[in-house]
DNA sequence: CTGATCGTCAACCAAATGGTTGAATAAGGG
DNA sequence: CCCTTATTCAACCATTTGGTTGACGATCAG
């Protein structure tokens, strides 16, 4: 169970796979389309997206040629108790979240409606 | 901003700096102390409490020739804000915390009564 | 079959991380 | 003043991390 703590945060220590979570919150996307807004190689997208299916904040499924990637928000749990226990903090404020969103998307001044269609250009190969 | 969540988030990935932060919600300690129940280097500990110090986790204050080690539970809010927002978590459960500090001190049955106990041992120093 | 696309693998590299030891600085106590 | 305690600094080391490139295996399209 630490051991789980180790690779959740230490996954979510790089901003990179944050963005990525981001991306995530909106919808799947395949592995090409996650890597699409980054100045870095497909592989090294590659390797963030294993890092954050080790942690287990993402899933993997492989429709054809294409690999979907899925977050898995659940994974957040035992860590998100561990950091409230320590501050005991008022609920959630939602506001605050959204900046963050905001704040880490790669550059782009509107996220979500490119996001969208980045996943549509290529929807193609869906089932 | 997302820098200070790259730094709160790699500060936490390490097991021996949450095991130290857990150390800190019982009491403040002076260095020394912090690093009794490792076995690591007291340079070693001194290290890893700069690392929670430029993450804002801790705050030192030296008085005398003792450095005292404090919590700062208010640099976690930002990081349990951005977990959070994935999964709008139900409100904290404080005994799932209670299970982790079990789980994360260094050793020893019973985590509570030897904190304070290795606290007192040379508490002469104190004002 | 052939060719393009999707994604990973392997080898490599620079920089960061987590630890060690030994010396150095700072402050208190006798 | 000298000795001990508290803590950091500096140099070093092994391992991990985050990135690159180029080759490769799979899958789809024509």
């Amino acid at each position: 169970m630490r051991q789980d703590l180790d690779q959740v945060f230490s996954a979510l220590a790089d901003p990179t796979r944050r963005a990525i979570l981001t991306m995530l919150l909106e919808d799947d996307m395949a592995v090409t389309d996650v890597a699409e807004p980054f100045e870095m190689s497909l592989a090294a997208i590659s390797k963030h997206l294993t890092v954050l299916m080790q942690a287990g904040l993402i899933s993997q499924e492989k429709r054809g040629r294409v690999k979907w990637c899925k977050l898995e928000p659940d994974a957040l749990k035992d860590a998100s108790v561990w950091m409230q226990g320590f501050g005991q903090f008022e609920p959630v404020n939602l506001d605050a979240f959204e900046r963050f969103l905001a704040a880490e998307l790669p550059e782009q001044p509107d996220a979500t409606a490119t996001a969208t269609a980045t996943t549509a250009t290529t929807g193609d190969d869906r089932p």
